[in-house]
DNA sequence: ACGAGATTCTGG
DNA sequence: TCCGCCAGAATCTCGT
């Protein structure tokens, strides 16, 4: 494999004008066949501030280098190349090269062929390995330098601050000896990005989703034009009004002092509330409190007494425990304060807006992730005292859209269980989980439909339509169970906390409620059989194939299927490795699907004629939702909900259908919590 | 000083 | 007998 080194073509540093003609001149004859690797070497890794300082190009044979800035002369080479959109553009988390060069004014056309997106559907099971570093090596036998070897940075001392990665850049390249190794690595990614792709587009086209279709036919209609929309939502960003933030921090961090003085005094020494290892000391060593709950473990395994929220609500309410009830309040402060009233500012760039990274590659089920910062987990308005959602908004000039789907996840589990009672309630408009209600616990549906119907309309309730209330509630966290592959001991636990059951005092008391919580969830296949016949089939396939498939045809690879002392293949039973991997079938099917339709529906979105003429921008997506941004018009605004509405509800056109209709609810507004 | 792992909490 | 799925960020702790 290391013989594959003398294969690596020298690189070719481009000075001259004659010398970036001929290059041009190549790449144009060369590169569409296999596509222009392209690579840049930056200032830094900050989205909107750093910028490219060099760039390399390769078709994959030979391989150039040269100062970006000489683009600007070397039109033939800019606007014959990278804006040529028949030369698809090949490159390692190539958005983010995009975004450097669009950060001085160079805009990339074609194709967007990402081998990380590639390596993902080859083996979404190599989490955090599918890196050109790892790829190259794994795949193709070639060892990547890192960075940092060849542009090494001179850390900070007491007297001068340390080096910038653009800084090591320039010196190693202003040294005659030591440029070029700085020239032979500048010129390797994108060399061997377009190795990584000749290796990956091989094994994608041998792998067939269907009889007629190979993964690398999805990966080309589908991925390659999405990593397109994603790129243009993170450039656009989101408008952040700073100081809606800004105003609560000082505040914020007056009752932290306060809070964390009062708990101190109670406790007797300086504990940190936010250290577990100190909680720990406190409550079960000082106070000598039971454990409530232990903790995962860890890949150590290695298991603690939890001190989380559950176990500080339990002292709170068991044992009148004031230092816990200060620690809840501590928490909550903390955490909105350091991780988004806070953390959110440092993000926000000078249009104030704030740009994501939206990874296409990350998860095992085909979901997006959000990362620096992650959009996708901000506080709900409803739960948030600091309301962190209203600090995003629309332009000034337009208003957000916001639009999501309507229990899509129990929707695709009808669909794929073909259950008759589940399709037929949610095709009669009955909400899903007050009919399970019905048949779980021989409740009327109208007056479960009722208690629902006051809860949102703040009505005053009755004990009665409380405890109704409770029994949705309980039916909903099965319902969603059944998606997770939920056994009876968490459903037991959870029923104790939504005070469904009484809570155990005992061991007998809980191997009651573990034996109630059992007969729930037979109750539930009794009210649904299809949906017990449908996790029981997936098991099923899934141990002969070692793999499930989404509706596009996407994979989960899952071979821990198979693993020793799985159990039964009822779904009764099972510990460990196979459980977890029948557990992982059925959901990744659903969550994978509901992936699979919110991708389509934002592909839809972008280039639709209709909300281009508008001007309507695709912002965000957090899962089931889209997040939109169009001109404060009410016509505009009113086409743009309606458009996307229709978009969603049929993501693959008119004619596709599922068992059950998808329904999508449009709204707008000013900020996020407004648009709702 | 830096990095990995554990814990906790946020979302769908 | 053990086990609800999929993610990311902040902080602390401990090892190098």
């Amino acid at each position: 494999m290391s013989g594959t080194w003398n294969l690596i073509p020298k690189a070719e540093w481009i000075e001259t004008d004659a010398q970036a003609q001929e290059a041009a001149e190549y790449l144009q004859q060369h590169a569409r066949v296999n596509g222009l690797g392209t690579d840049t070497e930056t200032t830094g890794t900050n989205l909107v501030k750093d910028v490219p300082l060099l760039m390399s190009l390769s078709d994959g044979n030979r391989r150039f280098a040269f100062w970006i800035q000489n683009l600007f002369r070397w039109n033939w080479l800019h606007e014959g190349v990278l804006r040529n959109p028949e030369i698809p553009k090949v490159g390692t988390k190539i958005k983010f090269d995009m975004h450097m060069c669009a950060n001085i004014g160079i805009h990339i056309e074609g194709n967007l062929e990402d081998t990380l997106v590639m390596d993902w559907l080859y083996d979404e099971n190599r989490t955090g390995r599918h890196g050109l570093k790892e790829t190259a090596k794994d795949h193709c036998g070639l060892v990547m330098k890192d960075f940092k070897e060849v542009f090494p940075m001179r850390k900070a001392t007491k007297k001068v601050p340390g080096e910038t990665a653009g800084d090591a850049i320039m010196r190693v390249m202003a040294d005659p000896v030591e440029s070029l190794r700085g020239i032979e690595y500048a010129g390797l990614d994108a060399w061997g990005s377009v190795r990584v792709k000749m290796w990956l587009r091989e094994q994608l086209s041998a792998i067939m989703m269907f009889p007629d279709r190979s993964l690398w036919q999805h990966f080309c209609d589908t991925e390659i034009p999405f990593t397109r929309v994603l790129f243009n939502m993170e450039r656009r960003g989101i408008t952040t009004c700073i100081g809606h933030l800004r105003a609560q921090s000082a505040p914020m961090d007056h009752d932290l002092h306060e809070l964390e003085k009062e708990i101190v005094r109670h406790v007797g020494w300086p504990i940190n509330p936010n250290s577990a290892v100190q909680l720990r000391k406190y409550f079960f060593e000082q106070m000598g409190y039971e454990p409530h709950r232990y903790t995962d473990g860890g890949a150590s395994g290695i298991k603690q007494p939890s001190t989380d929220a559950d176990t500080l609500i339990h002292f709170k309410d068991t044992k009148q425990c004031k230092v816990s009830s200060l620690m809840i309040k501590q928490r909550e402060i903390a955490k909105a304060k350091s991780t988004y009233v806070d953390g959110l500012q440092d993000w926000v760039d000078r249009f104030f807006r704030i740009h994501t990274t939206l990874n296409q590659h990350v998860t095992v089920s085909g979901r997006l992730s959000s990362v620096e910062p992650n959009l996708q987990n901000i506080p709900r308005p409803d739960e948030d005292k600091f309301k962190i959602r209203a600090a995003f908004c629309a332009a000034l000039g337009c208003v957000l859209v916001i639009a999501d789907y309507d229990q899509l996840e129990m929707k695709l589990m009808a669909h794929f269980s073909q259950d008759p009672e589940m399709i037929g309630a949610i095709r009669s408009g009955k909400d899903l989980h007050c009919y399970t209600v019905a048949l779980m616990y021989g409740e009327n549906y109208e007056e479960v439909a009722e208690a629902k119907h006051c809860k949102e309309k703040k009505m005053t309730l009755t004990d009665r339509q409380k405890h109704l209330l409770l029994l949705r509630q309980a039916a909903k966290n099965t319902g969603f169970g059944l998606i997770y592959g939920i056994g009876p001991m968490k459903l037991a636990s959870q029923l104790v906390d939504a005070k469904v059951f009484q809570p155990p005092r005992n061991e007998a008391e809980l191997k009651e409620n573990i034996k109630k919580a059992k007969d729930l969830i037979n109750k539930y296949f009794m009210a649904f059989p299809g949906a017990k016949a449908f996790i029981d089939g997936t098991h099923q396939r899934c141990m002969e194939t070692e793999y499930v498939q989404t509706l596009m045809g996407r994979f989960r690879r899952l071979p821990g299927i198979n693993a020793k002392g799985g159990g039964g293949v009822d779904g009764e039973d099972g510990g460990g490795i196979a459980a977890e991997a029948r557990r992982q079938a059925v959901n990744t099917i659903i969550q994978g699907t509901a992936a699979d339709i919110a991708k389509q529906a934002m592909i839809v979105s972008e280039y639709d004629p209709v909300l281009n003429s508008i001007g309507a921008k695709l912002l965000l997506q957090i899962h089931d939702e889209l997040i939109f941004e169009v001109e404060d018009d009410p016509e505009k605004v009113n086409t743009c909900k309606k458009r996307v509405q229709d978009i969603m509800e049929h993501p693959f056109g008119p004619d596709f259908e599922l068992s059950v209709r998808l329904t999508a609810a449009a709204g707008s507004g000013y900020t996020w919590v407004d648009a709702k």
